[in-house]
DNA sequence: GAGGAGATCGTCT
DNA sequence: GACGATCTCCTCT
C-alpha cells in the first residue's frame, strides 16, 4: 500500500545527474497500465553526464536515440540494447545541456502480482515483499529479486518499451509514468562504477541504498 | 555459487 | 559490419 505521496517537480531533475541519481533513491517510480498502479521504490541508479563522460550514449553528441537526453529535464529516455532489452532513463539538466539518470533496481511495492507475471514468474500466493526478510523460503526471495533486479527485468516488469515509452514526461500529473517523494527516508547510500561499461572507469556513478536486496548484482563492496 | 557463452537487433560509423 | 548502460541458461566446482 502507497502513503500519500507528492509527484517530483521539473526543478528536481533539473540538476547534475550525479545529485539526481543520489537523491532518486528512495524514490518510488508509478506506472499505470490501465487502471492498474505498478510502483517500486528506487533502489539503484547510475548518472550519466554529457559530453566529458566517454560512457554515456551523449558523448558523442546528439543523434535521433538520445535526443531526449538533451530535451528539458524529467523526460523518459528509453533504449533497446543487446537484441533484448530496453533500458530506462530520465533526463537531467536544462534543454541543450545532455544528462541523465539510468534506473538499475526498484524493490516492488505494489502491483507485484501484475509485474511477475510480466516477467514470466509465479509467485507463491503469500508472497508479500513488505516482511522480506521473514521469508524462509529462499526460492520466493529468490523470485522476488528476479522482479525487477536489473535495467531490463524492471522495463519487463513495468511493460516499458521505446516505441511507448521515449520521451514520456516523469513529471506531469497526467503521465502514465511519474517519480513520487512519499516519506521513506534512505539510512545508508553506496557508491561504485558504474555496471557493464568500459569507459570512464574511475567514476563512482553507481548509487544503490546500501542492504538493500533488490540492487541488482554485482553488490557494491 | 561462480563464471562463461549465447541470444538477438537497434544504432552508429 | 561492429558493438553494446543485459539476461538467462548451462556447466563446473
Amino acid at each position: 500500500m502507497l502513503r500519500p505521496s507528492i509527484l517530483l517537480s521539473p526543478a528536481f531533475f533539473n540538476r547534475d545527474p550525479r545529485k539526481v541519481a543520489r537523491d532518486l533513491l528512495g524514490k518510488v517510480l508509478v506506472r499505470k497500465v490501465g487502471r492498474k498502479k505498478l510502483a517500486g521504490r528506487i533502489v539503484e541508479t547510475e548518472a550519466y553526464l554529457g559530453a566529458g563522460d566517454a560512457a554515456a550514449h551523449s558523448a558523442a553528441g546528439k543523434t535521433l536515440r538520445n535526443a531526449v537526453l538533451f530535451g528539458p529535464p524529467g523526460f523518459a529516455y528509453v533504449y533497446f540494447i543487446y537484441g533484448n532489452h530496453y533500458c530506462l532513463n530520465v533526463s537531467c539538466l536544462p534543454e541543450g545541456d545532455a544528462g541523465g539518470v539510468l534506473f538499475r533496481a526498484l524493490e516492488p511495492i505494489d502491483g507485484i502480482a501484475e509485474m511477475a507475471r510480466a516477467r514470466g514468474i509465479t509467485l507463491p500466493a503469500d508472497s508479500c515483499v513488505a516482511d522480506f526478510d521473514k521469508l524462509a523460503d529462499s526460492k520466493t526471495r529468490l523470485l522476488l529479486r528476479k522482479i525487477s533486479s536489473g535495467p531490463g527485468r524492471m522495463c519487463e516488469a513495468l511493460d516499458i518499451t521505446r516505441e511507448r515509452d521515449n520521451g514520456k514526461s516523469f513529471v506531469s500529473p497526467r503521465s502514465d509514468l511519474r517519480i513520487v517523494e512519499d516519506g521513506y527516508r534512505v539510512r545508508r547510500v553506496q557508491v561504485g562504477p558504474r555496471v557493464g561499461i568500459k569507459k570512464s572507469l574511475e567514476h563512482n556513478w553507481r548509487y544503490v541504498i546500501a542492504n538493500n536486496p533488490f540492487v541488482s548484482a554485482p553488490a557494491i563492496r
